[in-house]
RNA sequence: GGGCGGUUAGCUCAGUGGUAGAGCAUCGGCCUUACAAGCCGGGGGUCGCAGGUUCGAAACCUGCACCGCCCA
């Protein structure tokens, strides 16, 4: 059979993947037998495109789930999306304000109507994407957290903890967005320095007395203020608490108090108290019985409580307040000011902390049971310093706000008599008042948090509240596998929720990937324009070089850092892997189907060695695999395949197929087996190429109930018996190294590449003329050898290169400068004789003869032989060449 | 301010106490009938800095610097 010259990855990416599907080989069945691997994938955004940081994880993802269901797991990945409350409904709106129209304008149902149109156009997007990656989900289970089944786990929990007193209601203030109109939690608000001022504000004494001047960085706020505090232990003003000040602008009367809170370094150390606005003014509100002002609307304008100023937006009302205050002479300084302000994570517009009635849930006790679960090793983290930013959050967890003044989403069961405002929270709509029987009953408009539906993901995607096949056979789920950014989002939400709903953790591992950054190390991002597009990258190189690439860059511990380089080298390496395999069809022609088994002790050297290369790498890979040493995994993968596999074994085998007979049965069968399991190997890394290749060996592969694809075929397995004898590898080493050799100094000697040359070999014992015989045929054919003699030099035109083991001479050409060859020497010499001093240095060294080990001692001792006697003939060839010079 | 990670060849990274490595890039030579997305060969590193532990440190400890991230 022909193969083009190069591997076109396009083709073998669409045609095989959709053969998959439709032959089922991803689809999970929970009645099968055998040992259970399952994943559910973190849902991404509906909004979402797919980006390296998905490309990353589902990549990873796909590599060990193809290993695990290879291995003959039972094996689930469910895939899946969230509905993304603010992101799609931002998205929407957006929409809808480029015809001139609003939310409002058509009312909830219309509105929420139009999402689900949205997302029945985008939400496929990003699922399609991965599909195109390879991803081997089981398609037929995909879910969104807005299906039926999710929503009712939703609403159960909801009711559930409500009833538990985990789930309530409470006046507090919270993180509000302005732009989006919503309440956010904790999380979803970013922190951005900014250059901002202080303004020293002097507020007067109501008795006309003087003033004391506070220092503050949103002067809009003092409308509602309610105080101003100082440190009790400060001496300064120490004499004014008590006092009653008349606070500039609105002319209310106010308190000075005294609150060990306050800091004195800060501005003046008088601070004004602003309970409705700022957060440690809410606690020190709290503490003083202090009334709550707030001055600003939902959509941060200045409200009725703002007098004069009601209708500016916060930024005008800043402006006038300034200028009024300047005005009035009680403006005493500005200066410029670097502090944090918390933005909104969706939209960027800055929070504004409002006094707010929402639902919250108690955290304490879930976190301290996901902290124990992590610390008693029931869920690991890879890597494992991960744990402690996990633990942090959690140990400083607060109460979670998860209502949300939005149309999109899990609309809250909780539902309010019009009649007695008696509060009623369950699952179904209740028809009447438990209270005064009325039945106008209207439900609570907010929606839930979009991560309080993606946290029991694990748990509703399998079915649960009910007692489904699904769940009881793949809950818990093996791994979770996600960007550390996501920790607090996903990972210790699911743990709470799956620890309090079902007693178990809801993985067994969590595998942390690294930031995907650009080639500078910058991280990527749209306003920064430096975000590279996985599609484009799949279209340049391939999504088998693509996923390649990306394993060997996910090191633990280490972001991942993007070279074009990486890239186009791993499409090399499928095209290393292609033409290999134009190799060895073209030789399997006539060969029978399949091709008979050959016993291994009739194999050649090569050939066992192969064999037990093989084994190295499918038991170090595998290793890796298990680890989530990806990276690893895809260098020995790397170095088996170009060099082990290309670079020696099929050299090696051309004579033996050219000989015909039982050599070239023995050299097919070994090309096949080895080949077979190789692909097999680096299927789960690049499942395109190696399908596409497999599919022409496998007429040729002599297996029992051989799959008919790839993604089912079993995976290797280390041979019983090692097929190469300990003598027979080092024999190997010695061929490899005597070539090498070898070919450096026909590289030296300036021999045409293609020139025979005569090679001599002075391995200095008896046992090394038996072991030339097993390998001299070898060394001849890969380092173009006339003759090979055993021995010492051949005459007066050698040039020798020193081994541990022997040394290795080729005869120099006609007219060669030895000059050339003396300086080369020269260096070799210089490079033992300091390794020889550094040894000697230690032998001397009385300290290191009685304090070191044994067999430090003993290996250094015999390392200095052994460097002494390069040394020694480095020495005397020098005088050699010398002489010839 | 608290914490985490990193710093090894031009680039991207392995290397957890005993003679500094890989891939890519670079340089020299080769169209050797699987592959020029290739083959053979070469050059290139005071392992961020300073102390300490040790017979011995790229590795372990301390401090510092720089880069990045998280939290406040």
């Amino acid at each position: 059979m022909d193969l083009p010259k190069t591997f076109d990855s396009k083709s073998a990416e669409e045609s095989w993947f959709q053969k998959w599907i439709d032959l089922g080989y991803f689809k999970a069945d929970p009645a099968r037998e055998g040992k259970v691997f399952s994943v559910v994938i973190p849902p991404p955004n509906i909004t979402g495109q797919l980006h390296l940081g998905h490309a990353l994880n589902v990549s990873l993802q796909d590599i060990i789930v193809r290993t695990r269901r290879m291995q003959g797991y039972n094996t689930l990945w469910l895939p899946g999306t969230d509905h993304a409350g603010i992101a799609t409904q931002n998205a929407v709106e957006k929409n809808l304000a480029k015809d001139g129209k609003d939310r409002h304008l058509l009312g909830r149902d219309a509105f929420v109507d139009r999402v689900w149109q949205w997302r029945a156009t985008y939400g496929d997007r990003i699922m399609n994407q991965l599909r195109r990656l390879g991803a081997s989900c089981d398609w037929s289970r995909e879910r969104f957290t807005l299906d039926p089944g999710l929503s009712r786990a939703v609403t159960k929990v909801f009711v559930d903890l409500y009833h538990k007193g985990l789930i309530y209601r409470a006046k507090r203030l919270i993180n509000w967005c302005p732009r989006c109109e919503t309440a956010l939690s904790d999380l979803e608000v970013d922190h951005k320095d900014v250059a901002g001022s202080l303004w020293y504000i002097r507020y007067p004494f109501a008795d006309g007395s003087g003033s004391i001047t506070i220092a503050t960085t949103r002067p809009e706020t003092m409308l509602g203020d309610t105080a101003v505090a100082v440190n009790p232990g400060d001496e300064r003003y120490q004499p004014y608490v008590g006092k009653t000040i008349r606070l500039p602008l609105m002319g209310r009367e106010i308190k000075i108090i005294a609150d060990a809170a306050i800091d004195r370094e800060f501005g003046t150390g008088a601070l004004k108290v602003t309970p409705a606005h700022d957060p440690v003014d809410f606690e020190l509100g709290k503490r003083h019985g202090l009334e709550q002002i707030a001055v600003l609307d939902g959509k941060a304008r200045m409200n009725e409580n703002a007098g004069a100023y009601r209708g500016l937006s916060r930024e005008d009302a800043r402006k006038q307040i300034v200028k009024d205050l300047e005005q009035a002479e009680l403006l005493e300084k500005i200066e410029p000011y670097k502090h944090a302000v918390g933005v909104c994570s969706r939209c960027d517009t800055i929070v504004e902390p409002m006094l707010s009635e929402q639902w919250f849930m108690r955290t304490r006790e879930m976190a301290d049971r996901a902290i124990e679960a992590v610390r008693k090793g029931d869920t690991t983290f890879h890597p494992k310093f991960w744990e402690n930013t996990f633990f942090n959050w959690l140990e400083n967890i607060h109460d979670w706000c998860i209502s949300r003044q939005l149309w999109w989403g899990h609309r809250i069961p909780a539902y309010r008599c019009a009649r007695c405002g008696h509060l009623i929270v369950a699952a179904e709509r209740p028809s009447r008042c438990a209270e005064c029987d009325g039945s106008d009953l209207i439900q609570d408009d907010d929606v839930l948090d979009t991560w309080f539906s993606s946290g029991l993901w694990p748990m509703s995607t399998l079915g649960w509240p009910d007692d489904t096949p699904e769940l009881r056979r793949y809950y818990p789920t093996s791994l979770l596998l996600t960007g550390f950014d996501i920790i607090f989002f996903w990972v210790a939400r699911m743990m709470m929720f799956g620890l309090e709903l079902t007693d178990k953790v809801p993985f067994k591992d969590v595998y942390i990937t690294p930031l995907v950054r650009d080639e500078l190390g910058k991280k990527m991002t749209k306003s920064k324009g430096n975000v590279v597009d996985p599609l484009d990258l799949m279209e340049q190189y391939g999504a088998d070089a693509v996923r390649f690439t990306l394993a060997q860059l996910a090191a633990q511990g280490r972001d991942v850092i993007l070279s074009h380089d990486r890239f186009a080298a791993s499409r090399a390496f499928a095209n290393k892997i292609w033409n290999a395999a134009r190799f060895v069809m073209m030789n399997l022609d006539g060969a029978p189907e399949p091709l008979a088994k050959v016993e291994i002790a009739k194999l050649g050297l090569a050939e066992r060695w192969i064999l037990s290369r093989l084994d190295n790498t499918i038991r170090e890979v595998t290793r890796a695999i298990d680890a989530y040493e990806f990276n690893i995994a895809a260098m020995k993968l790397y170095q088996f395949i170009w060099h082990e596999f290309c670079d020696w074994y099929i050299e090696l085998s051309k004579d033996s197929l050219k000989a015909g007979g039982e050599r070239q049965v023995a050299a097919r069968w070994v090309l096949v087996n080895v080949f077979d399991k190789m692909l097999r190997l680096v299927h789960p890394f690049m499942p395109f190429v190696s399908e596409e290749i497999w599919q022409v060996i496998r007429p040729y592969i002599d297996e029992p109930n051989l799959a008919a694809h790839l993604p089912i075929a079993k995976y290797p397995e280390v041979s019983v018996t090692n097929p190469l004898s300990a003598a027979e590898d080092t024999a190997m080493n010695h061929c490899i190294e005597a070539t090498e050799a070898i070919n450096s100094l026909r590289s030296l000697l300036g021999w045409h590449p293609g020139q025979r040359v005569t090679a001599v070999i002075n391995a200095g014992d008896a046992t090394g003329a038996s072991e030339l015989e097993t390998w001299r045929s070898y060394a001849t054919a890969l380092a173009k050898l006339e003759t090979v003699k055993l021995g010492k030099s051949s005459g007066d035109r050698a040039v020798f290169s020193h081994l541990a083991w022997a040394d290795v001479g080729v005869d120099a050409p006609e007219g060669y400068d030895f000059q050339v060859a003396r300086q080369k020497l020269q260096k070799q010499l210089d490079e033992v004789g300091k390794h020889a001093a550094q040894h000697e240095a230690r032998l001397n060294d009385s300290r290191f003869m009685t304090k070191a080990d044994p067999e430090a001692r003993v290996e250094v001792a015999q390392r200095f032989e052994s460097l002494q006697a390069q040394r020694k003939l480095l020495s005397e060839q020098l005088r050699q060449l010398e002489e010839r010079a």
